[in-house]
DNA sequence: ACAATAAAGTTGCAAATGCAACATAAAATT
DNA sequence: AATTTTATGTTGCATTTGCAACTTTATTGT
């Protein structure tokens, strides 16, 4: 699957891909279209801003995720939108067309459906986690949360933070400032051990 | 599809249809099994107890709503556990077993299959949903945005809250007293109406 | 119908979080 | 290399939230 999109990518009339350098606007999700999205190069983040300006990284996409309107169902009036962290490269398609066959029945759209469920059963598992970080009660344990799920994913007790600390507060839903002082109480009571982005999560 | 799952769930060998009367444990989420559920009849919740005693809502399952282990990885050592809101009945089968041809090649599990990729989408977008929910930075905002979705959903202000106001704090991750605080000042506010279990959205 | 249990509602107080405003360090841009 | 921009780190203070402990009102079970 991981060497799939790349290959066969451009073979089909009903997609487009297209480029995006880091810091452009991929998509914004206005109303319930059809959009599906797969994202082949790079990393991007699907944003929201409220109306107190506070910004919140809703989630994070890596090479391989899917992402899109259909995955959404707008019921507030906050603006998303999916930005490009780095350059990016994407494939949209309407979902109709994933969904149902393929008119000219290519092999892009006869693998994709072959694989839908799982892609999507893996976005499901993905969104579980994240639910499971954000009904922490506190910034404590969804810093140590966070950390921990790193920390398994990459069976290593030193972790590589994917993004800013900044952004990372953004993406707890918490004040950043709040955070920093949480994060240092953390290394003063020995849980954590913070070398830039590196972290290291200690047994105490 | 709405009926389907009743009028075939019991003709398959590799399915097991149970009974659950309401406050009965469905399952338990213990490691990544190929559990895959779902709700034919009846409510239930996943329930988490976190370290501090503290009881979350992970997810509130109504007919027709799949859930299992398929969708979780564990990586908290917090028990997360189904449970009965009311009287249930569950299909129960192995995913591999969904995904994969069943050996028999039931007409079941022809359908399920067909319908296999929607049904996980529906799920995305209701974890969507719930991301966007407690992603909102006061309780005040989660309170507002849920009813908002209610409302969106009912096609009317006037909304009927699906479970108690101590299971919607577990729902929105807050405390319950903290929680009625907010209500009784969106009340006071003129954010809201309030009888019983029937709130109405005021234009404000 | 009564008792028992659970939910709703309230409050004072403590603790956690958010806000604003900085200083400093690092990264990106010209 | 110098400048601008962005990220990190910190702090005092206000606000929000959580905790504990109640009372009152529903709901459930016998």
């Amino acid at each position: 699957m991981d060497q799939f999109f790349h290959e066969f990518g451009s073979q089909c009339r009903n997609l487009q891909k297209k480029t995006f350098s880091k810091g452009e606007n991929i998509t914004t999700y206005i109303a319930k279209r059809n959009q599906f999205c797969i994202l082949i190069k790079g990393e991007a983040d699907l944003i929201r801003y409220d109306l107190n300006g506070n910004r919140t990284i809703v989630e994070h996409f890596t090479k391989n995720d899917i992402f899109g309107e259909v995955f959404y169902i707008i019921t507030t009036n906050n603006e998303l939108f999916v930005t490009a962290r780095q350059n990016c490269e994407v494939l949209f398609l309407p979902y109709d067309n994933v969904k149902n066959k393929c008119k000219t029945n290519c092999k892009f759209h006869t693998i994709l459906q072959e694989h839908l469920s799982e892609l999507i059963l893996d976005k499901v598992t993905i969104l579980n986690t994240r639910v499971e970080l954000l009904t922490k009660r506190s910034i404590r344990d969804k810093l140590l949360g966070y950390f921990t799920i790193l920390s398994t994913r990459s069976f290593s007790r030193v972790i590589t933070l994917p993004f800013s600390l900044t952004d990372l507060a953004d993406y707890l839903s918490v004040d950043r400032s709040a955070m920093m002082r949480e994060m240092k109480s953390l290394r003063e009571e020995g849980f954590i051990q913070k070398n830039g982005n590196k972290i290291t999560l200690l047994s105490h």
